[in-house]
DNA sequence: ATCTATTGTATCAAAATGATACAATAAAGT
DNA sequence: ACTTTATTGTATCATTTTGATACAATAGAT
């Protein structure tokens, strides 16, 4: 191990200490909020994950819940904490809430190898019941912030997830289903694209969420008799071949 | 006030007063589990209630998740607790996590005058989180069970509700819209109904729940369509009239 | 036997969906 | 300038689903 590894290893004791120390007056303990940040880029929905410390596995951004915060509030600054971004589309859709859940051997012992020696039994230790919600975010406007114990903050395909801890896989599948069922009903696509699209990228999303593919032209009529959509200009590519229409979504509301 | 009263009131402090003393012991803090309990009668969708202690207003059914009890086990638990049934078709809905939900003035002046001098910051007076259930129950079967402080065990139309604590009203409507996306998806209304059913009755529950009239002779063909129920012998009311068959669900799984 | 209220099924039109054909077009190749 | 290629936008036809209405069947009451 070299002197770096333990230098950052110090750090990271004095950090996690503090945190320990002051974490039981600021937060209501036992409730936790998970987060499922949907990105979509190169066709493929994704979900952006924390590597834990330095090992091989990841989780989801969470966090706790301020004393004096709404449990929705709490879960936009959890949010905004870890992709600078403001006005995010967040929607709570699951409460996980088994005993075993955070017991989860392999995370115990990667913190304890980690950290070092902690109270035998603390904040982390304690059992949560986690708010989950998932969030529809423009992906080119993230800009995913590191801190000192989640070194790398990395997309994943929702079909390609790595090695995760606790339930969180699960609850990434939790999340993908309600996406489905919001994307028919409240139309709430646009959130995972930039301002303007052509319809064959906005098939593509369609295509990555339910996982299935669409007939072009009978999608194009479908989503525009949907009466939501803007047309633009052109948008030439370049290509040898006629250009696609850019779209935007118009708030009806 | 009358003597009955006071020797109630006492009974009722005791009860309390003993609760305050164990249950930190026993149950996770600042964590509630609310359930919404659907029944159908007279052609109407209607929510279980309780009475809040002798005041005219009522609560939804709820209660504490055991230090090492599952979160869906807890609801089910409180659910049984309420209605002493079994097998009932719970679902999560929702999690209730303002600030200021559970510090409605009208249920803490309530308490205040009821259960008389209590510790100032108690176990009631803190902040809960809240995980809403909402179950689907033959209301034939249920027999409804009343506590020392829950004096009162009432069906309401979801239309017409009582005066109701806290945020209960919301979340009734919220566990509403849920059952009405769940009905489309995962045919669940038959926990609504007894074991066999005419066209007519199931027609009705539909509109109750959609809080709209359906035509007939086409919601008949919908529903045979989906190829979930059997026919059954004709139900023969003794009215002057052609008498409908009976249905029954069947299981696909 | 006739009447009334209700139930079950059929029928036709309208709307939505699935499958396919085809014209339009942006740029590259000749 | 003409042709070619890849893709896009719209049209068309068949099929399925839905909405509206007609009508025959039937359990008793008169």
């Amino acid at each position: 191990m070299s002197n770096i590894d333990i230098i950052s290893d110090k750090e990271l004791q004095k950090g996690i200490r503090e945190f320990l120390e002051t974490a039981p007056d600021i937060y209501m303990a036992g409730v936790s909020v998970d987060t499922v940040i949907f990105g979509f880029h190169n066709d493929k929905l994704k979900a952006l994950m924390l590597r834990f410390g330095n090992t091989p596995y990841f989780v989801l951004p969470g966090g706790y819940i301020r004393k004096e915060e709404n449990l929705d509030a709490a879960a936009m600054r959890i949010l905004q904490e870890r992709t600078a971004l403001k006005n995010i589309y967040l929607e709570q859709f699951y409460t996980a809430g088994n005993t075993n859940r955070s017991k989860e051997e392999v995370a115990l012992e990667l913190t304890q190898k980690m950290i070092g020696t902690i109270p035998n039994s603390n904040w982390f230790t304690q059992r949560f019941v986690s708010v989950c919600y998932y969030a529809l975010v423009d992906d080119t406007k993230v800009n995913p912030v590191t801190e000192i114990f989640f070194t790398e903050v990395k997309w994943f395909d929702v079909n390609k997830l790595p090695k995760v801890l606790y339930d969180h896989d699960a609850i990434i599948n939790k999340a993908l289903k309600r996406l489905q069922a919001d994307l028919d009903e409240k139309l709430v696509g646009f959130n995972l694209m930039s301002e303007t699209f052509t319809m064959g990228q906005l098939q593509k999303l369609y295509e990555a969420v339910y996982q299935k593919k669409f007939v072009r032209t009978n999608f194009q009529r479908k989503i525009l008799s949907l009466g939501v959509l803007e047309r633009l200009e052109k948008q030439y590519s370049g290509k040898s071949h006629k250009a696609p229409y850019l779209y935007r979504f118009v708030k009806t509301s």
